[in-house]
RNA sequence: GGCCUGGUAGCUCAGCUGGUAGAGCAACGGACUUUUAAUCCGUAGGUCCUGGGUUCGAAUCCCAGCCAGGUCACCA
């Protein structure tokens, strides 16, 4: 696939060797002043003095007619029409003209304004060379149509797929929004560690890797919980980590084995209290990505004009399947009826898998998920007067889970119990928690009544970005290496 | 991990019920100082993903493997 037939390369060095030959340096050197192409476009344009402008940027597109050549060059705010005539570029520039693949980089020196026809064009004074392509350019009308082709030149499909520079950009406005927004309420962030001795705070499989000076197995952290959580005990009443974790399980449109969690935490709040948060930092992003709130994602739009529907678990469930939590001969045969296998099934269990079902894939949303049955929920906190229910939310946009929050357990007492029940009975790495013991200590110590949230960013990106597949909000998804060597046998 | 689909020139793709490889763009040579995927004439370019098998003959059919996409399972 990085396999070139020598004659196409060839040509291009033959190119470069010319341009050597002209005293031109094909690797090119610094380049100040020029403006970004976006800005070009806007200049106003002058017939009597035309203004003077430097861009600089790739040739995407080119026209030889002789003796003016016509170039589409593209940087990455957008693109324009350079013309250079024989005339007008002088002897070395012509040379340069001349010699020019699709790919290169160029800078140019021109005056602004119209052709004939109407484009708006750089008419160049003079070419500066600045870079070099070896290899050949995907197609300049199909561009790259091949996943795997993108997403193993992502160089290139950046360059020539437009949707994935845009993406990439939002990504960077929704992400800088956040953290505007959580820093402006008065956040600190945070770095915490990603190598962990213990591999907590959520239900996943860690990556194993080792520390060669201290001799110790380490994980790659899953989530950022409990380091966040020490630092409440800290008395840091309101913290967040942007930051990757690392999850040792299947790849799909949805999951990477890395991604951006946004984890915060904040004291002497709850569950409620991150309802609202939640709900202003998405709008927050919605505006940085100019504040258009009716959205379209798929086949459909996704509204998220405020304020958000919230609605229990348990009304969820009964609008959704007619049957009552609290009447398992109902939820049985509700399941029944949705195909679900009940035989030997916990109660719990049933429940929420019929919920997984039946309401989570039609929940288009925005809307907050709350109250959930605490049996699914072992280390959050018990709703005030009714233990039956934790206080957690999940928002659901579009069938998928966005966001994720509790009011959270701060009894170290309840805390040691609730890992060593998790640790019985089940493979470690299987388990939601991992004993802790110096998270319970911390604990011990005394950590305030809190609200934490944590919202996946990639998913947000996606939904935010009209994106179908997680690989194209993470510029650089995991795939397997090219060119393993055959297996033996 | 299961199932389904795909892999042919640098890129984008055709290639029928098996008969020995094609197009457009890119490249190379030529013409052209206002083109918009410029146009026109000419040239060159291929382990048809890999390895087996069936057959007189395989890009095509069969088996195994590799890589990707989709989907289910697990999860966020």
């Amino acid at each position: 696939m990085t396999d070139t037939p020598d004659i196409l390369e060839d040509s291009r060095l033959d190119k470069l060797k010319a341009l050597t030959a002209l005293g031109v340096d094909p690797w090119g050197m610094r380049f100040d002043n020029h403006l970004p192409i976006a800005q070009a476009r806007d200049l106003p344009i002058q017939v009597e003095n035309p203004a003077p402008v430097r861009i600089a940027g790739r040739i995407v597109l080119r026209r030889g007619m002789g003796n003016v050549h016509f170039l589409n060059l593209r940087d990455w705010t957008g693109q324009i029409q350079v013309m250079a005539g024989k005339k007008q570029v002088g002897e070395q520039g012509w040379g340069i003209a001349k010699n020019l693949d699709l790919g290169d980089l160029l800078g140019v020196d021109g005056h602004f304004g119209k052709t004939k026809t109407g484009e708006l064009t750089v008419f160049a004074n003079k070419l500066t060379f600045l870079g070099k392509s070896l290899l050949p350019h995907p197609d300049k009308w199909e561009g790259m149509q091949d996943m795997e082709f993108r997403l193993r030149h992502r160089y290139l499909d950046l360059t020539y797929t437009p949707d994935t520079l845009r993406r990439a950009r939002e990504r960077i406005h929704i992400v800088r929004s956040m953290r505007r927004f959580l820093d402006d309420q008065g956040f600190w962030e945070v770095e915490t560690p990603t190598l962990h001795s213990i591999a907590g705070g959520a239900a996943a499989r860690p990556f194993i890797t080792h520390h060669n000076a201290l001799d110790i197995d380490l994980y790659l952290r899953i989530a950022l919980e409990l380091h966040l959580k020490r630092l409440l005990v800290g008395g840091i009443e309101k913290v967040y980590e942007i930051g990757r974790v690392f999850r040792n399980e299947g790849i799909s449109p949805r999951h990477n084995p890395e991604f951006t969690m946004m984890e915060l935490y904040q004291a002497y709040s709850d569950y409620q209290g991150m309802m609202d948060l939640t709900e202003g930092l998405i709008l927050n992003a919605i505006e940085a990505l100019g504040g258009d709130k009716i959205r379209p994602y798929g086949g459909h739009t996704i509204d998220f004009t405020p304020p958000w529907r919230r609605a229990s678990y348990a009304d969820l469930f009964r609008e959704h399947t007619g049957a009552d939590l609290g009447d398992p001969a109902a939820v049985a045969a509700a399941a029944d009826s949705a195909n679900i296998i009940t035989k030997g099934k916990h109660p719990d269990v049933l429940i929420q898998e019929l919920f997984e079902l039946k309401v989570e894939r039609q929940l288009m949303g925005p809307i907050f998920v709350y109250d959930y049955p605490a049996s699914l929920c072992p280390l959050t906190k018990r709703k005030q007067g009714n233990p039956a229910l934790a206080e957690r939310f999940e928002l659901f946009i579009n069938g998928m889970e966005l966001a994720n929050a509790y009011t959270e357990l701060n009894d170290p007492v309840t805390q040691e119990e609730t890992f060593r029940a998790q640790l019985s009975g089940l493979k470690e790495e299987d388990s939601m928690a991992k004993m802790d013991d110096d998270f319970v200590r911390a604990l011990k110590h005394g950590m305030p009544p809190a609200g934490g949230l944590g919202i996946g960013i990639d998913r947000l990106v996606m939904l935010l970005t009209n994106t179908p597949t997680i690989r194209d909000v993470i510029l650089f998804p995991l795939l397997r290496p090219e060119g393993r060597p055959e297996p033996v046998g």
